[in-house]
DNA sequence: TAATTCGCTAGACCGA
DNA sequence: TCGGTCTAGCGAA
C-alpha cells in the first residue's frame, strides 16, 4: 500500500482491542472530516525494578497471570534515576490490569512503575503528540507509520451545544420512564430546537410524530454537522445519559460518536463522565468548575442561570419543572418553552467559545485531549507534564503514596509565607510592590527539585535555604527545567501581547496561553506539598517557603534602610509607605536596585501608586490581615479582603461597606459614610429592604447528618430538606434571617421561603450592617452610637 | 475525589 | 449574661 502523508489537528486518541492486540488510535480533523488512524505497534506497557534481571526475565517470561494473562516482552532498559529495570509490554491493557497485580509478588522484582498511567494518556505524552495542534502523520492505509506535531496558529473548531427539557410528573424525571419533550440543538450559526407531538408557532421547532423520531433526528442532524466538540451543560450527569437511555428504550441509537458508537460512561471519581471517541464531548459545567479552581472565573453558584447571568449580566428565565409539565400537559406556552430550552444551548455554546482558547492551549501544554482537560485537577495537569519529561529524560515515574504515607504528609503540614501585621488606620501615599510569580521563580532560580536535593558538590553548598536544604549547581532537575520553558514562552508571550491593541483578536489568544501556562507555573509548588503526590517532598517545598519569607522580609527591611516604611507585607508583597521628600522615582530606583541583587529569573515589580489606603483594626485591637482597601489616583478603589468580597454576607451589608469605603477613601468625607449608613438602618427598621439585598450564600460543604455545629445555613438547609427540596453536598444555598424563631439558626429559612418583609430587621443592623460598617469608621474615630444615632465631628479633621 | 498555608470572623455551645 | 472555645466557611496569596 502506498504511504501518504496526513496533515490535520488532532482530537483525540483511543484504544480498541483488534484480533487480541490493544491499538491505539488517533482522530484527526482533516478538511472532509474526523478520520482515525491506528497504531498497532506501541504496546501497553510498565516497568518492573528486579534484584537480578536475567532470573527476574526468565521467572517472568514463564509466568501466567489471572486467568491466561501473559507479558507479551521484556526488554531491560537504562533509567537514569533507578538500575535494574525491566520493561514489561503486553498485548492488550487487560493483560496488563491482571499481570500488574501480581507481578510484585515475584521473588525477584522488588518494584513496579508507571503501571497505572492509562494507555490512551501515555502515548500522547511518550509520542509529544498535542491535540488541539496540529498533526503531520505518514501513513500506509489507515496505519500510522510517523507521527509528529506542527505548530498551527489558531485552529477553529466547530461546536455545537444541546440541551433537553424532559417531563417530570411529580417527581425527578426519570429516562425509564418520562420522555424527553425537547432538544434545543445550538450551532454558531443558527439553533433549531426538535419537539414532538405538538403544535408550535415558532418555525425554527421541528415538530417529529413522536419521541424517537425526534430523537433519530436529533442523532442524524449531529452527525451531518461535522462537529469537533459538542457541549453540554451538564450532560455528563443528565443530558448523554438520558438521552442514550431513551433512544434504548426504542432499540434505537444515539451514536454520534467519529466511529460510530454511542457515548460511553467512563468514571472520574465519584461521577461518571461522558466519552466520545473523537468528536469531544465538553461539558461547560465541568470545564467551569475546573476553571474557578484557578480563579479564572468566579461563580458563587453552579447552576446555568447564575452562571449567565454572572458571566454575561442577563437574567435569563427559569422555568421550572412543574410548570414545564404543565406546559407540555396543557399545551400552552410550548414556543416559551422551545425558547427556554434553545437559550440554554445558546449560552453553553457561548460559553464553550469564550474558554476554548484556554483549554486548547493547556491541552497543548500537557498533551491530553479536552475531555481529559476540561475536567482535569491541578494535581493532574502538573502529572501529564512531570511524566512527559519523565519520558524525555529516561526517568522512572515515581509511584503514588500509600495511605499511610498520606496520612503521615497531611499530619506535618508544611510552613507557608510570611504575613506582616499592618498598622491600622488611613494612611496615604502608598506604594505596592511584589515578587513576579514568586515561588516558581525560586524554584527555577535555586533548582529546586527532588531530583536536585541534597547534592554533595562542593558548590552546591552556596545554594541552601534558610532552613537548610541544598540543591544541586551543576545539573538542572526535573521541575525546574519544565518551570524555566513554561515560563520563558510566557514571557515571550506577555511581551507579544503588549505590542497589540486589546481589541485585537490576536491578543485574546495570546491572552490565554499566557493564562494557561501562568496556571501551570502556579501549580508546581502546591503539588510539591500536596499529600497525594507523586512527587511530594517536604524539603522541596519547605525550601521555596522558607526562601519567599526570607526574600520578602529582605525586601521590607531593605525598603526601611532607603527610607521608606513598610505598612504591610504579605507571602510576596510589600506595600509601602513614601514619606515627604520621596517620589515615585525613588520608589522606581529602589525596585531596580533590588532586582540587580536577585538571583535567576526572580523579579520585583512595582504594582502601583496608591494614594490613599486604609487598614482595620481587629476585635483584639491588633492590625487587620488580609483586609484592607486601596484607592490610586485614578480614583479606581482595590477591596481586598472585607465582607464587600465575601459571598456570605448579605448585599445590603456589603454595599454599604463599599460606599462607606468609597466616601472615606475617594472623597474623605466620613459625614458622607455616616448619611449612607444611617439611611440603610432606616430602610431595614421599616422593613422596605429587599429580600435580594438580604440573601446570605453559603456553601453546604458535606451531608447535612454529618455537621457537628449546627449554624444558621445548616439549618435552613434542614428545614428546606423536610419540605422535600433536594440540597446536595457541594451546593451553594442563599438564606435570610426572618422574624420568628428564637436563635439565629431558628430564624434562618432558604430564601426561596421567605416573604418580602419578614425578615429580622434587628439581625440585619446589629450582625450585618453595623459590623461590616464600623471596621472603617472606628479607624476615623467614631463609635457604633455615632453610626446609629447621628455622626459627630471630632478629631478627623487630621486626616483630611 | 483531591494543589498549598495563613488569617479573619460568625455563631453555637458550655460553664460560671 | 458574659467570655472562652470550637466548628465552619471563605478569602489572600
Amino acid at each position: 500500500m502506498p504511504k501518504k502523508t496526513i496533515k490535520g489537528i488532532l482530537l483525540d486518541v483511543d484504544y480498541v482491542n483488534k484480533s487480541g492486540k490493544s491499538t491505539i488510535r488517533l482522530f484527526v480533523k482533516e478538511k472532509q472530516g474526523i478520520e482515525s488512524y491506528e497504531d498497532p505497534e506501541f504496546r501497553p506497557f510498565f516497568f518492573v525494578t528486579v534484584n537480578d534481571e536475567a532470573k527476574a526475565e526468565k521467572d517472568l517470561k514463564a509466568a501466567v497471570f489471572g486467568e491466561g494473562a501473559k507479558i507479551d516482552s521484556i526488554k531491560k532498559v537504562e533509567k537514569s534515576n533507578a538500575e535494574h529495570v525491566l520493561k514489561l509490554s503486553f498485548k492488550t491493557v487487560q493483560d496488563l490490569v491482571i499481570s500488574r497485580k501480581e507481578v510484585t509478588g515475584f521473588p525477584n522484582t522488588i518494584d513496579k512503575n508507571e503501571h497505572d498511567i492509562p494507555f490512551a494518556s501515555r502515548y500522547l505524552l511518550d509520542k509529544r503528540l498535542e491535540p488541539m495542534n496540529g498533526i503531520e502523520l505518514i501513513v500506509e492505509g489507515n496505519k500510522i507509520l510517523e507521527a509528529k506535531t506542527y505548530e498551527v496558529k489558531n485552529p477553529e473548531f466547530r461546536a455545537g451545544a444541546f440541551d433537553l427539557e424532559t417531563h417530570s410528573p411529580g417527581r425527578f424525571s426519570d429516562p425509564k420512564k418520562d420522555p424527553i419533550l425537547m432538544i434545543s440543538f445550538a450551532l454558531p450559526e443558527k439553533t433549531i430546537v426538535l419537539s414532538h407531538g405538538k403544535e408550535f408557532k415558532d418555525k425554527n421547532t421541528e415538530v417529529f410524530d413522536n419521541e424517537i423520531k425526534m430523537i433519530d433526528a436529533f442523532t442524524e442532524k449531529v452527525k451531518h454537522e461535522n462537529l469537533d466538540i459538542i457541549t453540554t451543560y451538564n450532560g455528563d450527569s443528565f443530558d448523554f445519559p438520558y438521552i442514550k437511555e431513551r433512544a434504548t428504550r426504542f432499540d434505537s441509537k444515539f451514536a454520534i460518536s467519529s466511529d460510530g458508537s454511542e457515548p460511553k460512561e467512563r468514571s472520574k471519581g465519584r461521577d461518571t463522565a461522558i466519552k466520545l471517541v473523537g468528536i469531544q464531548h465538553l461539558d461547560v459545567y465541568q470545564m467551569l468548575r475546573f476553571l474557578s479552581r484557578f480563579g479564572v472565573v468566579s461563580l458563587i453558584k453552579f447552576d446555568l442561570e447564575s452562571v449567565v447571568e454572572r458571566l454575561y449580566d442577563v437574567k435569563k428565565e427559569k422555568i421550572k419543572a412543574e410548570e414545564i409539565n404543565a406546559i407540555w400537559e396543557k399545551g400552552e406556552g410550548l414556543d416559551r418553552l422551545a425558547n427556554y430550552c434553545a437559550e440554554d444551548s445558546i449560552y453553553t455554546l457561548k460559553m464553550a467559545y469564550q474558554y476554548l482558547p484556554l483549554v486548547s492551549e493547556l491541552c497543548k501544554i500537557v498533551k491530553q485531549p479536552v475531555f481529559e482537560v476540561g475536567r482535569a485537577s491541578a494535581s493532574m495537569l502538573v502529572e501529564y507534564l512531570i511524566m512527559a519529561k519523565c519520558g524525555e529524560t529516561k526517568r522512572l515515574v515515581a509511584n503514588k503514596p500509600d495511605d499511610y504515607a498520606i496520612q503521615q504528609r497531611m499530619m506535618n503540614p508544611i510552613k507557608g509565607g510570611y504575613v506582616k501585621e499592618p498598622e491600622p488606620g488611613l494612611h496615604e501615599n502608598l506604594a505596592v510592590l511584589d515578587f513576579s510569580s514568586l515561588y516558581p521563580t525560586i524554584m527555577i532560580s535555586h533548582n529546586v527539585s527532588p531530583d536536585s536535593l541534597g547534592c554533595k558538590h562542593k558548590e552546591c553548598m552556596e545554594n541552601v535555604s534558610p532552613n537548610k536544604h541544598y540543591f544541586c549547581k551543576k545539573k538542572k532537575g526535573l521541575m525546574p527545567s519544565i518551570l524555566e520553558s513554561l515560563f520563558e514562552k510566557r514571557m515571550k508571550i506577555k511581551k507579544e501581547a503588549k505590542k497589540l491593541d486589546k481589541s485585537d483578536p490576536k491578543f485574546a489568544l495570546l491572552n490565554a496561553r499566557q493564562h494557561a501556562l501562568k496556571i501551570l507555573l502556579n501549580s508546581f509548588y502546591g503539588y510539591l506539598g500536596y499529600s497525594r503526590s507523586r512527587f511530594y517532598s517536604r524539603e522541596c517545598a519547605s525550601a521555596i517557603t522558607a526562601w519567599a519569607r526570607q526574600y520578602v522580609q529582605w525586601v521590607g527591611k531593605e525598603a526601611e534602610n532607603a527610607g521608606f516604611n513598610l505598612l504591610y507585607s504579605d507571602t510576596d508583597s510589600a506595600f509601602l509607605i513614601i514619606p515627604k521628600g520621596k517620589k515615585g522615582k525613588d520608589v522606581e530606583a529602589f525596585v531596580e536596585k533590588i532586582n540587580k541583587q536577585l538571583p535567576g529569573v526572580m523579579n520585583l515589580e512595582l504594582e502601583g501608586f496608591f494614594k490613599r489606603g486604609i487598614f482595620v483594626t481587629k476585635e483584639s485591637g491588633e492590625g487587620a490581615k488580609k483586609k484592607y482597601a486601596l484607592i490610586d489616583y485614578k480614583g479606581n478603589l482595590k477591596i481586598v479582603g472585607f465582607e464587600y468580597v465575601r459571598r456570605d454576607w448579605s448585599l445590603i451589608a456589603k454595599d454599604t461597606q463599599k460606599a462607606v469605603i468609597d466616601a472615606v477613601l475617594s472623597e474623605g468625607n466620613p459625614d458622607k459614610a455616616i448619611k449612607i449608613v444611617k439611611a440603610k438602618i432606616k430602610e431595614l427598621k421599616e422593613g422596605k429592604t429587599k429580600n435580594a439585598d438580604l440573601i446570605v450564600f453559603t456553601q453546604i460543604k458535606r451531608r447535612l447528618d454529618k455537621y457537628d455545629a449546627i449554624g444558621p445555613h445548616v439549618a435552613a438547609a434542614k428545614k428546606a430538606v423536610a419540605k422535600g427540596k433536594e440540597i446536595g453536598v457541594g451546593s451553594v444555598i442563599g438564606y435570610i434571617i426572618t422574624k420568628s424563631g428564637k436563635s439565629i439558626s431558628d430564624k434562618a429559612q432558604l430564601q426561596e421561603y421567605v416573604k418580602e418583609g419578614n425578615y429580622d430587621s434587628d439581625y440585619y443592623i446589629g450582625h450585618q450592617l453595623i459590623p461590616a460598617v464600623i471596621k472603617i469608621m472606628r479607624e476615623l474615630g467614631y463609635s457604633k452610637e455615632d453610626l446609629i444615632h447621628g455622626g459627630k465631628q471630632h478629631k478627623l479633621s487630621q486626616f483630611f
